[in-house]
DNA sequence: ACAGACCGCGCC
DNA sequence: AAAGGGCGCGGTCTGT
């Protein structure tokens, strides 16, 4: 059963149980204590909820101690079947599609709010509805919108699942928000002034920057902005030196007494304004870093997050995550993802008994490449990014010749990006449409050889995203799919534990210690799942180690 | 004062 | 001959 829910403030809100199929069975009911009928829900029928957007909803019930199942998120739907119908800029959410389904004024999507861990005063703004209509009226309509759309194309089964694995990704991405991931404050504040010095005012330079900045004066004999790469470069031009950029991997090998100084100051300069003081102050709460995740916010599917560049920890600071007393951190991280999706979609059965291994550069490069795994992962890499630079274009001949299937699918998902075809991952993600400005720098009909040369590199531009898509998409497939089986499994075994981080294809679980050997049986059994789920039986293997930790440092 | 471009670097 | 996918975020500079 389905039961659809519409909030109120202060916990009030209605509520409608329906059918399957979305017919109503019953009245819509008031409420006083809507996590109390959820929760009493959830304990007699476990039903899919039905809702406009989860994170609008399940955080005041994460926050009242209800725990849901299962839903459907009408948002994520909504954005999902847009982009299957190539209608990537329309404005998606579930006010957008009632709009459309009642020939109203379409509203705008509301604009990126940027949160912190710091306790908001306003209630977050709620969408308003076109034309006063019923939310719980609305959201019945527009699921039956949605039923028939997705059951009317060709990828059906594969966007039925897909609906379902994004919303449960939605639950888990709320749960992680309201777990947070354990950080040891300090741990961190250790860390930040045996590197940088003691602490100082947000904008003055730590002692050791300021060190390195004088170093770097001394060098070039006159103060230079360290912060300021066209002065870098001006720098090194009046001492002779000609340097493309100021990036460190360009001047690491530049011989100047400035370089060691800058290259330290670079690294420093990051940790400080990235993951300094202001970013534990502004992040970390009780022990707890609650990033603000954005699921599905990058086109191909994958996640985003929302200020604390809560996907980008750098590995020196993973030291801070740690298991609470008594608990601990599962690691599981699904190797070589990319290449193992690759070897699915193209059925290149070779690509596929390649992946047997767990660790599948060393198999690919015995198979193929002498032995040399670094060149293995080169000629993978470049087929799967399009790169083409240095040694990948004959690593990418030889591979293409041993495995003519995985290279040739990617090659013709390269080609339709260049012809401004879509296309899709397993499940039916959808790759956008190229912009107007794609469309006139080659379609131009100027034949001018720079506007020619324009049109070849705007085209082969897209052909590089629209070949990263396949993989990457359907990887996000994938990862969706664990989010889902691995949040059920977790609480049927040890439902203390929680999930507290996802970064593309890792995630953390928190559990107590006694459950951590269950959990990582769980984490394997949730890949196996996922593969089952999204790919139906192959041979292609997706290993996923998990295993018990104390910091997050510790894990791989 | 503010928005937006560009650079550079962290992560996958 | 050269050509590499996806992000978030903070810095400086430029234009208004």
């Amino acid at each position: 059963m389905l039961v659809v829910l519409e909030p109120h403030a202060e916990n009030a809100g209605r509520l409608r149980p329906l059918s399957d199929a979305g017919v109503p069975t019953g009245p819509p009911v008031a409420t006083a204590d809507l996590a109390g009928a959820v929760a009493e829900y959830e304990r007699s029928a476990r039903p899919r909820w039905l809702w406009a957007a989860t994170g609008e909803v399940y955080p005041e019930l994460l926050a009242r101690g209800v725990r849901v199942e299962r839903c459907h998120d009408l948002g994520h739907v909504e954005a999902l079947l847009l982009a299957y119908q190539g209608r990537h800029r329309e404005p998606r959410g579930f006010a957008a599609a009632v709009a459309r389904l009642r020939g109203l004024p379409v509203p705008e999507d509301v604009g990126p709010r940027r949160k912190s861990a710091q306790p908001t005063l306003f209630e977050p703004e709620r969408e308003r509805l076109p034309g006063d209509a019923d939310p719980l009226e609305a959201a019945v309509e527009v699921y039956a919108a949605q039923r028939r759309t997705a059951a009317g194309v060709a990828h059906a089964g594969g966007l039925r699942l897909l609906a379902a694995a994004e919303s449960a990704s939605a639950l888990a991405a709320a749960e992680m928000t309201h777990f947070g991931l354990p950080w040891r404050e300090e741990v961190h504040l250790a860390l930040l002034e045996e590197t940088l010095g003691p602490r100082t005012a947000p904008g003055v330079r730590p002692r050791r920057l300021a060190v390195l900045a004088d170093e770097i004066a001394a060098a070039f004999g006159r103060p230079v902005n360290p912060d300021h790469p066209p002065g870098i470069v001006r720098a090194f031009a009046r001492e002779g030196i000609d340097v493309p950029s100021a990036r460190a991997w360009v001047l690491k090998d530049v011989d100047h007494p400035a370089v060691a100084p800058l290259l330290a100051y670079k690294e420093l300069a990051r940790l400080w304004v990235a993951h300094g003081w202001s970013w534990l102050d502004e992040w970390v709460a009780d022990g707890r870093f609650r990033p603000d995740y954005v699921v599905g916010g990058v086109v191909s599917g994958r996640w985003a997050t929302r200020g604390g560049a809560a996907l980008q920890i750098p590995r020196a600071l993973r030291t801070a995550v740690r298991a609470d007393p008594g608990w601990k951190l599962v690691a599981a991280d699904a190797s070589q993802l990319e290449p193992r999706v690759l070897a699915v979609l193209s059925g290149d059965h070779r690509l596929a008994a390649v992946s047997g291994e767990d660790d599948l550069y060393t198999t690919l490069a015995a198979d193929a490449f002498d032995g040399k795994r670094d060149r293995a992962k080169i000629a993978m890499l470049s087929a799967m990014y399009g790169g083409t630079s240095g040694e990948a274009g004959p690593l990418l001949a030889v591979l293409r010749k041993r495995f003519p299937d995985a290279v040739g699918y990617v090659e013709a998902a390269a080609l339709a990006g260049e012809q401004g075809r879509m296309v899709r991952s397993r499940l039916g993600r959808t790759s956008p449409p190229p912009s107007e400005s794609w469309h006139e720098a080659t379609g131009s009909t100027d034949d001018s050889e720079d506007a020619e040369r324009r049109g070849r590199r705007v085209s082969r531009e897209w052909g590089r995203f629209t070949r990263n898509f396949v993989v990457q998409a359907s990887a996000a497939d994938w990862t969706a799919a664990l989010l889902g089986a691995l949040r059920r499994r977790l609480h049927l075994v040890s439902p203390e534990s929680h999930l507290v981080f996802f970064q593309h294809d890792e995630v953390l679980v928190h559990c107590p210690a006694e459950a951590a050997a269950a959990v990582c049986h769980e984490v394997t059994e949730a890949g196996h799942e996922a593969t089952t789920l999204v790919f139906g039986p192959t041979p292609v293997h997706f290993p996923l180690k998990a295993e018990a930790v104390d910091t997050y440092a510790d894990a791989k």
